[in-house]
DNA sequence: AATGAATGAGAGTTCATTCAT
DNA sequence: AATGAATGAACTCTCATTCAT
């Protein structure tokens, strides 16, 4: 992900890695509208030294999706590999929903595009997340599991969804889910 | 929905009327961070004004809230007195979604609870939605064209998660609600 | 005190009397701090009657002053008409302090002039005051009671000490307005 | 005074007693209304600088507070350990009236707890404050030039009346002070 | 004459960002 | 490279005063 010509002091790494991890648990908790100051004191940096790395609050956030986004993919590619075809589709999108959604304000968030727009912020990340939804929706379809009318983008959308019910209330979110997940099945 | 003993003088209430339609627009376009004072500049009042009318700014939220749910509310029992039972409340949910929702961030937010939370907001409000979803729900599952495991609450929180999809991706909006709404028919 | 041409409307002055009262009892309970709002929702007539009586804030507490003030210079009267001269002037110090002190808020700080200039607001009752003090000092110095190196201000500005002092710490104000009292009698 | 694990950086430390002085001398002149910005203005600071080192105006008058009480105190324990323990409280008590208070109407306030309650808000100086005075007395009162029957709490709020009388008319205050200290020497 | 709604200039406070150390 | 102090614009909310009703 990252460009620049020289790589990163190890100790700069370090930091880079302990911000990423704390600004993720913080606006997972808090919302995208936790003061930087405030990652800083939880990392055990100073403010300036999270805006070395990431020159602003948006590109923070913006790293943070692009670090998280690449566990979903990968979970998704395990699920493609070892799975059954049938139900990988599905048990992808209700492991998102249940287990990241549970304590993830900032990514709902971010997802909604309240705050920031992730296609502009992680153009990568979108398409290779796009990229595994569609193989997990194709090898459904032709499975049979999932309806033929729906594509990757829809699957999203749907997810996105998903989390704001998450969001929204967390005890309905399994059952929720289950019903909204119904809807890509083939009707009949 | 004034409760106050007396009734508002008729400048005043112009006054409130107008700041809650703005107030509305505003949130509606730009979301909840909007500044008090961007909106007093638009309905052409000064800040005291509105802070008159609605004591802090979550106040004002929720006073548009309730006013616009009480128009939703409304669509609701016009829906289940003149139509069909077996369609009332799926055009509902589509109608809140696509009319509504194409330009409503604030509603969204709200709805969704990052900033406010509307059920200590506006109780009233949600207490006569859910009554109104029961009712089309009821209709619907009488008429054997939604699923009987579900309850108002699950398809509140469905519509919840609608909204966010439109918020996301409106020109996915129209399939995609088609395809999570489908998932509240009966299976089979 | 009124020096307009024509008498007030009897409704009038029934509101200026109401507004009067209801400001010096909010004055002595809550400070000069309290809004003019609160005072005419207190006294029952709408903001705008209390600015028709009384220009500007400062001028209802102005007249406020003149009216407390008034009350006390006739106090200090009757004390010597009918009082043991040698004893007048102390009866009067300590029933000012220990009476109007223990509830004026207001009264401290209009003295101490923490917000406005008593002198300047209100000239004809200071003087008045003094001169009633100056005669009770008269006396107390005729009747050998008081010491006669100190003239009127000075007991005046004594006065404030010991309002000060009430206001500091109700509980020991009656000890402590002794001594301080006792510094004006005779020495030796 | 401080308590904190680390010192304060070099140039932090120079605003924060930059602040602290022009804080003393504004709040000294104007009272303890005067906006923070007016502060941050008059000591070529930012706002937020002021908040950096304290976190509410309350507390920027309690530290102005606690370092002005710190000199009250060094001063009174100088003159029991360098003076004429008969004269030392006396010389105090003037000192503190005509010396600083001449032109401290901030100090005044918070001693007469107008606007904030300096028991809360230092309660360490507060307390030292009292032992020194207590010291002071004590001496005075074994040399037979103070009274028996008072103590330091005593002594305490009659400074306060005397501040308030050096507040409320400044020509005065000596000879008035002189009067009502007298009232704190033996009777008789 | 009375009302109370409207005004708008600040108030205290927060926080993304910059920069001296 | 890291720190954390400083900045200052922006925010919500208050209230003395004015003015339409």
């Amino acid at each position: 992900m990252t460009r620049s010509a020289r790589p990163l002091r190890a100790d700069a790494a370090r930091n880079r890695a302990r911000v990423l991890e704390v600004a993720y648990e913080t606006f997972a908790a808090e919302g995208l509208s936790v003061p930087i100051d405030e990652i800083a004191r939880r990392a055990g940096v100073g403010a300036g030294t999270i805006y070395r790395h990431f020159p602003t609050k948006e590109e923070l956030f913006s790293a943070v999706i692009r670090d998280r986004m690449q566990h979903v993919v990968d979970d998704g590619y395990a699920l493609l590999e070892a799975g059954d075809p049938g139900t990988a589709l599905f048990t992808f999108l209700r492991s998102i929903v249940l287990q990241w959604g549970a304590t993830d304000r900032g990514l709902v968030e971010a997802l909604a595009g309240f705050d920031i727009d992730i296609q502009q912020a992680a153009p990568e990340s979108e398409e290779a997340f796009l990229t595994v939804l569609g193989e997990l929706l194709r090898a459904a379809q032709q499975a049979g599991t999932a309806r033929q009318d729906v594509g990757a983008r829809e699957v999203k959308a749907i997810l996105v969804g998903c989390q704001a019910m998450q969001s929204y209330n967390s005890e309905l979110a399994e059952r929720v889910t289950d019903v909204v997940v119904d809807g890509l099945r083939p009707r009949r």
